[in-house]
DNA sequence: TGTTTATGGTGATTAATATCACTGTACCAC
DNA sequence: GTGGTACAGTGATATTAATCACCATAAACA
């Protein structure tokens, strides 16, 4: 596949043509099927990850196996982390997994340096993506200190209907429970409120999203 | 005051000596006692923040004005958040008070883009901030997605330990329920049972830290 | 000195969430 | 078809945290 075609451009509209025909040099385009892990806690880091298409759930665990749902990356997004851990080649504090089929394109971590001094487009995407990714994990954030279970359910449907573009989100009742670090049967009866106030509907295997 | 002091420069030994002038020429020294909060939700950001003296407490706000301890910022720290704004003229999403009798280093937010093409030294720092902020918050997330009050408690100590460099923390039991958003009676009994557990010591208007 | 205020201790009650136990049901593999 | 399995519903109970009410004490102050 060829890394710079007009449909992957499009994604990131900001790169200078100098930074494409590096990527287009240095990059790599791999395809990753749903449902993979792509990085785990404590793995070392090798490149900075752009998403060109999917959807990749980024998460935290701790050490009894529990997880908690941080953000998505979509295509034209980044994993801040990646870039960030560059530098001191350090290993990475989450992990990452494919929601739908993707394909990303992965950059030499040595690159990321290079660039910044290099292309200011470059220097500027990085930045955003700091920035964006910090809103989120504080969104995230917010939402778990300030908010109760079924209010953080509301937004958890929020945020996936806006990443994927839907109103039916392909989730199971037990998906949302690891992912909010609760239990199913928490989960399954606070969704019948919700669906019972006409928020939600409910069916096996997705939620409708009516009203929220 | 000079800025640029020998002891100031010990706080950041990475920086290089023509980065050194041009903070000499464009930062600003600014004393701020203890109680004064410095940046508030919402409001814009013009420039950058260095700590050189004291202690700064970061912490995030919701609409019914709770409060959620994010992190501290000691001596050689700086902000992140008021480096990735700098690029949007974007306003706070946090909300910073000083802890202490507190001595910052303000560089407008200008310079911040210039001075990243132009001194490595800079450009390494700043990314080493956004690494280390969003670690620190990555650390809070956990501690609230995963863990039960006594544990935050514990956890909240021992940050407070670490960043005021003694074992007798200067805290109030309301103060501690208000950082975590919780409630100063939930506070006081799980504090009594670390007590009763030989953890800590009480005492009114600070904790001493025995065996953590 | 007496009064006010902030701190913190504690019992009783309620609310939110977690856990356990069991049921039904759709779907998949054989 | 039949049996296994993942998904979902629900009652009962336990645990954790929040709220309410009230008291005691030390510090601050007029």
């Amino acid at each position: 596949m060829i890394v710079t075609n007009k449909e992957v451009k499009a994604l990131f509209p900001e790169f200078e043509p100098a930074l494409w025909a590096s990527i287009e040099h240095e990059g790599t385009i791999k395809e990753i099927p749903a449902g993979n892990i792509i990085m785990r806690t404590g793995q070392f880091i090798r490149s900075t990850v752009l998403v060109l298409e999917g959807l990749i759930k980024v998460y935290r665990t701790d050490d009894d196996g529990n997880e908690f749902f941080m953000y998505h990356l979509g295509p034209g997004q980044a994993c801040a982390l990646s870039m960030t851990c560059a530098i001191g080649q350090q290993t990475s504090q989450i992990s990452a997994k494919t929601s739908k089929d993707s394909v990303v394109l992965q950059i030499p971590i040595e690159k990321m340096d290079e660039w910044m001094g290099e292309y200011r487009s470059w220097y500027q995407f990085v930045v955003q993506t700091y920035r964006s990714r910090f809103d989120e994990l504080l969104q995230t954030l917010d939402s778990i200190a300030f908010r109760h279970m079924d209010e953080r359910i509301e937004f958890y449907l929020k945020r996936h209907r806006d990443k994927l573009g839907t109103n039916t989100i392909p989730v199971t009742h037990q998906e949302i429970a690891q992912e909010l670090n609760s239990s199913r049967e928490v989960i399954s009866r606070l969704l019948k409120k919700l669906a019972e106030r006409g928020k939600i509907k409910l069916s096996r295997y997705h939620i409708e999203i009516l009203d929220l």
